[in-house]
DNA sequence: GGCAGATACTTTAGGCTTCATCTATTCAGG
DNA sequence: CCTGAATAGATGAAGCCTAAAGTATCTGCC
């Protein structure tokens, strides 16, 4: 999570000035970013003793009952599926998630919380929610809605030239 | 970098409907500088065989030739100082950056761009703005505004409640 | 001068992440 | 059935990151 600074103002850098602009919005998007992030680990860690990818596999297998595959729960959270195996390792080593058969094919999992897993996360996602609405305070329903906006058609462009 | 999902609808989470606004507009948010970032570190590897931390650190020293010690470097990239040391390390190793005595203080180091760095810097920055001119292409200068504000005011509020 | 506390940096342990590679299993065509 | 390709998952190496603890040096105060 860096914080580029890319900003040197006296340095030709090949693309016209005004482009710059696309430069220092996604410098300035990462920085927000990674200041509500660093933000969110932090209280996660200090006040449950958990990471944020822990808590994000459990928010996914909270949203799916039945219970998610190890490649399922790679796609959603878009990482590769050798971290997901670490990440499942520590939850099951914690009772927070468990591992079982998949009875229609042998080489997977069906990976799911358990009891104590479903309560914990419970309370911790309580508590996340606040502090994202306690962090974002200040923010009128218009702008959230224009940011919201924004981001969808950022998310687009995004994906559509990468 | 995770891709929280806590959106699941059915389920009290002790705080109102309508706040879960900030909740959404903070996992979008992520999603959107998730995927501009991956891109990014996707196409520095593959082109320059560089990652985004050393290429972070590398724009830091090119904007202060006169160098940077390594705390200011800590403190710039917002990240800790033994990772610093770290990535100064690589990047010595590299050729492309040197840590030279402080006289002044027998503690520090002024890290500087070698002459190679600096070289291989400039090259990569163009590319990099490149890349994010056109992954934000069909972003016209007023949404670019319009979303440079409202993420200015997102720090504000982050800063001010955290 | 000398000492206590602060500061600059390094080191270590633990965790996340990717990529490349490996094993086991399934699937599709013959 | 059998075999080759695809798929599910695990593993190992390398790199980033943090927090905590350690070393060396500096600074201020007596």
């Amino acid at each position: 999570m860096p914080a580029l600074r890319l900003l040197r103002p006296d340095r030709e850098t090949g693309v016209r000035a005004d482009e710059h602009r696309a430069l220092r919005l996604w410098l300035r998007l990462l920085t927000c970013s990674q200041l509500i992030e660093r933000e969110v680990r932090k209280r996660l860690r200090g006040r449950f003793g958990i990471t944020l990818p822990r808590f994000d596999l459990m928010s996914q297998l909270e949203r799916h009952p039945e219970g998610l595959k190890m490649n399922e729960l790679s796609r959603l959270m878009m990482v590769t599926g050798g971290n997901v195996t670490g990440i499942v390792d520590q939850l099951v080593k914690e009772g927070l998630v468990e591992r079982l058969d998949e009875p229609s094919d042998r080489r997977a999992w069906r990976v799911r919380l358990t009891r104590a897993g479903d309560k914990a996360f419970a309370e911790m996602a309580r508590a996340h929610e606040e502090w994202v609405v306690e962090l974002l305070a200040g923010f009128s329903r218009r702008e959230s809605d224009a940011l919201m906006q924004l981001l969808a058609r950022l998310k687009r462009s995004t994906l559509e030239n990468s």
